[in-house]
DNA sequence: TCTCAATATATGCAGATGCATGTATATAGG
DNA sequence: CCTATATACATGCATCTGCATATATTGAGA
C-alpha cells in the first residue's frame, strides 16, 4: 500500500477528477441558473423514479448514489419538505421507512432533466463519439468496483 | 443545448463520477485516518512547492486548482494559522498578495503523498495498466478543457 | 424469553461551502 | 488628472457537511 504510483497513474488520475468536477460544476451550474435544485435531487428523484411505485429505503438510497447515511437522511427530509417525496413507515421492518416519489417529484424531475440532460449532450456526448464513450466506460469500470 | 444525451453518453458520464467519486473517497478516508488533513491541503501545498520560491497569487491557485474564490481565500487561511504557507503583499500589485510554501509545509506535503500517492498506487494504479492510464488520460482530455 | 450485537434512521454541534457583497487597488478613457 | 469600470481579495450569513452519538427495532443465541 505505501508504494509510488508512476507519472501515466498520476496524470490520468489527476485529469479523471478534473473532469469529473469541471463537469459536475457545469450540471450544477446550468440547473442553478434555471432556478431548479442541486443534482443530488435529481439523483434521488431518478432512482426513486426507477424504483416505481415500490419505492426504495433510504439505505437503498445510499448505497445506489454513495450517499452518507446522515446525508441521506438529511436530503430526504428537504425533498419532503417540498412535497418532492414521501416517506412511509416499513409495513414489517419497524426501523425504517420506505421512500416514494410523488406526482410534484416526478414533474420537477422532468423539468431537473431538461436541463442536465442538455449539459450532458452539450458538454459530454458532444466531445466524445459514441465507442469513446463506451471505452471511457469499460476504463472506469474497474475503478467503480467495491 | 436543449439535446437528449443518447445512452452511452449518459453511462460513461454517471461511471465517470462515480469512479471519481469513490476513489475521493478513498483518498480523503485514508488521510484522516492518518491523521492529516484533507486533499484540498495536498493540492495547494503540492502547486506552491512546484513555483518554487516565487510562489503564486492567490488567484493563480484558484485557476490551477479550480477552486472558487472565497474557498481559495479562506483556505489559505487555513493552511497560513497552521504555518504552512506566508502571504506576502505584492511588491508592484497593491491589491494582491504573493503566497509561498514553508519548510513546515514542504514537510507536511511530503508526508501526506505517502498516504496519498500509495491511495493511487493501490486504488488506481493496481487497477489499469499504463496503456489504459494513457488511453483514459486521452479520452478525458477533451472534457477538460475551456 | 432475555440479552446482546447488528441494523435503520435521526440529530446536536462544529466546521466548510455558496452567495452576495464589501474594500482596496489598478487600469482605461476622456 | 478624474472618473468609471475591472480586478484582487475578504467576509457576514445562511446552508450543507462530517463526525459523533442517540434512539428504536430486529435477529441470533443462551
Amino acid at each position: 500500500m505505501g508504494r509510488r504510483p508512476n507519472d501515466e497513474a498520476v496524470h490520468a488520475w489527476a485529469r479523471l477528477h478534473r473532469a469529473s468536477h469541471r463537469l459536475l460544476e457545469r450540471a450544477e451550474g446550468a440547473l442553478k441558473q434555471a432556478g431548479l435544485p442541486p443534482l443530488a435531487w435529481y439523483d434521488v428523484l431518478h432512482a426513486l423514479a426507477e424504483s416505481g411505485q415500490e419505492g426504495l429505503r433510504p439505505y437503498e438510497l445510499q448505497d445506489a448514489l454513495l450517499l452518507a447515511q446522515y446525508n441521506a437522511s438529511r436530503l430526504l427530509t428537504r425533498l419532503q419538505r417540498e412535497g418532492l417525496i414521501e416517506r412511509l413507515p416499513h409495513p414489517s421492518d419497524g426501523r425504517g421507512q420506505v421512500v416514494r416519489i410523488t406526482r410534484r417529484g416526478l414533474a420537477l424531475r422532468r423539468r431537473m432533466w431538461v436541463v442536465y440532460g442538455g449539459v450532458i449532450a452539450s458538454d459530454f456526448e458532444n466531445l466524445l463519439s459514441s465507442a469513446q464513450c463506451v471505452a471511457l466506460r469499460d476504463l472506469l469500470d474497474p475503478l467503480t468496483g467495491r
